[in-house]
DNA sequence: TTGAAAGCGCTAACAG
DNA sequence: CTGTTAGCGCTTTCAA
C-alpha cells in the first residue's frame, strides 16, 4: 500500500478497488489511525476551522449564538475556535492583524460589530471569509433580526393598550458590540409611535446600559420624572428584568401601574412573566454558521442558499407585564 | 536571508544579530508576514490549542467556565476550539476517539464530566493532556470547588436561623454532567444537619434537574406535602429562582413563610434577593486553563504550581430570601 | 487502479 | 552568527 491509495481510500475518493479500500479501512481502524490534521491542513491550505467573535463569552445572548454556531461546526466536521473581544481596541487588532488569522481559520463570524467593508476587505484579501451576526452594514453576508420591526412590535403593542407615554430603556454606547440594534430598535419604535399620531416625549429615554443594573437605575430615573411614563420599553430582557425591580421596589404594581415590555425571551422572561419580543439566538448562530460554511466548503456549496442578508424571524410573546393603560 | 535565521529572529531565539533581528522585523511587519500556523504545527509537533469540552454551551455556568477558559488562551497564545458534548454518548466517542483529538489540540479541559482514569489513560497515550473542572474523580488534575463544603455551608446557615425541616432540591440524574456534584452537596448538607442532631426527613426531596421550571415544579410539589418544609435549600440558583416563583405564586411571602437558600450567585440573584452560596465558576475555568497550559507549554510551566487538585472558595451571601423559621 | 515523487511552509540539527 | 539540509505527514499531479 502505497501512501497514496491509503490516502485516496481513507478520503472516500474514487478510483480505489473496493478490496483495497476495504483493507485499508478495516486496517486502518484497527490501529486507530487518523490522519494528522495539521499535515492534512498544510497541504490543502484549508483548516477546516472556523473562528467565531463574540464581545463577550459569559453573556447570554451571545452564549446562545456560539452554541448555535458550534451545532452546526461539528456537523458539518469543522472546528470552532472561539475568541472574545471585548474593547474597540482588540477588535480592531483583530481587523489589522487579519493576517494571524490567515491560515488558521477559513471563515470567521463576527458577532454584533460594526464591520465595515474595510474591514471585511482586509479579511477577504487574507483568505478569510465573513459572516456577521447583527445589523446589516456592508455588502457582506449578515444574518440577524430585523430590529427596527421589534421596535415597532413593542411600540404596537403598547399603543393597542392605550399608552401613549412609553419610557424606553436603552443604550447609547455604541462599543463595541451591538452598536447599531439600540439605535435600530429605537427609531423602529419611535416611527410606529409618531405613525400613530403620538409625539413621543425625549426625555423618556434612559441609559440602561444592556445591563440587569443598569436596567434598574434607568427605571429608577424614569419613575422620578415629574410626569412618569405608563409603560416601558426596555431593549433587552436583562435590563428588563432590572427595571421590573426597580419599579417593585417604587411599590409600583406591573402592569397595573406601569406595563412593561422587553426584547430576546430570555430563559428567565417567563418566570418574571415578562412580556416580550422574542428572537431565537442560537437560530441565528446556527444560520450564520450555515451560510459560513457554505462559503468556505464545496462540500457545503448547495447545502444552504448563499444570501447576502438573512432576516430571522422575531414574535411577541404577551405575558404579564403588560396592561391597558390605567386612568391617570 | 535564510529561512532559518528569519524563522529564529521572528521567534526571538538567542544567536541572531541585533542589525539582523532588527532588519527582519521590519520587513516582516512591512510585508504583514506571519509563519503560517499549520506548518509550524506540523513541523513542532505541537497545536498550540486546547479544547474545552461542556455539555451545554448555552449554559450560565458554562459560558462563564468558558469565558475564563478563553480569557487564558489567548493571553497565553493559544487557540481555543470549544466543544460541547451533551449526551453520555456523544461524550463516549469523545473518549472512544481520542485519536481524532490527536495532534489537533495540546490539551482538553473537560467540563463537569465524570471521567474515569481510563478515560484520561486513553485521552494521554493520544498526547493529550488534560485537566477536569468539576468534582475530583481520578489521579489527574481537577480543579472545581468543595461540593461538600457548599452543602454544609447551606445547611448551618439555615440550622442557625432555627429551621429544622429543611427542603432540598436537587437532581438525580448524574448523566452527563454535574455528575457527582449534586450528590455531594446534597451529601455535606445531610451530614450538617445529622451534626448538629437533625434527622432529615428524606421525603423532604425534590428533583428540580437543574432548570427553572424544574426548580418551580420542586417546591410545589414540597409545598404540597402535609408537612412542609419551612425552609428549601435548592442545589442551583436557576432552581432557586423557579421555586422562589412557584412559592410566591402558592401565596407564601419569603422568607417570612419559607426560606430559599441557592448556589451560584447567579448573575441575577441579587435581583432576586436570593442569599446563595456563591461560587466564581469562570475563576474556576481561569485556573484550569492555567493549569493545563503549564502542563503543555513549557514556556508556562513555572508560571503556575502544578497540583492534582485545585480548590476554589466559595461563600455564603445572605440576602433577602433566608430568615429566621416562622413559629409554627 | 496503484505507486512515485514533488511539494505545502515551517523547525531543528548540523556545519560553516 | 548564519546557511544548508532534512524532515514533519499529508495531498496531488503524473506515470505506470
Amino acid at each position: 500500500m502505497s501512501v497514496a491509495t491509503v490516502s485516496r481510500a481513507l478520503r472516500g475518493l474514487p478510483n480505489v478497488a473496493m478490496s483495497t479500500r476495504a483493507h485499508i479501512t478495516a486496517v486502518a481502524s484497527d490501529l486507530q489511525y487518523v490522519a494528522d490534521p495539521m499535515a492534512t491542513r498544510l497541504a490543502t491550505g484549508r483548516s477546516r476551522t472556523i473562528g467565531c467573535v463574540v464581545p463577550l463569552l459569559g453573556g447570554w445572548y451571545f452564549a446562545q449564538v456560539v452554541a448555535g454556531v458550534e451545532a452546526v461546526c461539528t456537523e458539518a466536521g469543522f472546528d470552532l475556535v472561539v475568541q472574545s473581544a471585548g474593547s474597540a481596541e482588540r477588535l480592531g487588532d483583530l481587523a489589522d492583524d487579519a493576517p494571524t488569522l490567515q491560515r488558521r481559520v477559513d471563515g470567521l463570524i463576527m458577532v454584533d460589530y460594526a464591520l465595515t467593508d474595510t474591514n471585511v476587505a482586509a479579511f477577504r484579501t487574507a483568505g478569510i471569509e465573513v459572516v456577521s451576526v447583527g445589523a446589516a452594514t456592508g455588502g457582506f453576508c449578515t444574518v440577524g433580526i430585523d430590529d427596527a420591526a421589534v421596535g415597532d412590535m413593542a411600540a404596537q403593542h403598547l399603543i393597542e393598550l392605550g399608552h401613549t407615554r412609553i419610557g424606553l430603556i436603552g443604550s447609547m454606547r455604541t462599543e463595541p458590540f451591538r452598536f447599531a440594534v439600540p439605535e435600530l430598535r429605537a427609531s423602529g419604535f419611535r416611527t410606529a409611535l409618531a405613525d400613530a399620531g403620538i409625539d413621543h416625549d425625549p426625555h423618556l429615554f434612559a441609559d440602561g446600559n444592556f445591563s440587569v443594573g443598569g436596567g434598574a437605575g434607568a427605571m429608577t430615573s424614569l419613575l422620578a420624572m415629574s410626569n412618569p411614563p405608563t409603560a416601558v420599553f426596555a431593549l433587552s430582557d436583562e435590563m428588563a428584568f432590572g427595571a421590573r425591580r426597580a419599579a417593585e421596589r417604587a411599590g409600583l404594581d406591573i402592569p397595573g401601574d406601569i406595563s412593561l415590555l422587553g426584547v430576546d425571551d430570555h430563559e428567565l422572561a417567563a418566570l418574571f412573566e415578562l412580556t416580550t419580543v422574542a428572537q431565537d439566538p442560537s437560530a441565528v448562530g446556527v444560520s450564520a454558521a450555515r451560510q459560513l460554511i457554505a462559503r468556505v466548503d464545496s462540500e457545503h456549496n448547495d447545502d444552504v442558499h448563499v444570501v447576502d442578508r438573512m432576516v430571522l424571524p422575531t414574535r411577541l410573546v404577551e405575558r404579564g407585564t403588560t396592561g391597558p393603560v390605567h386612568s391617570a
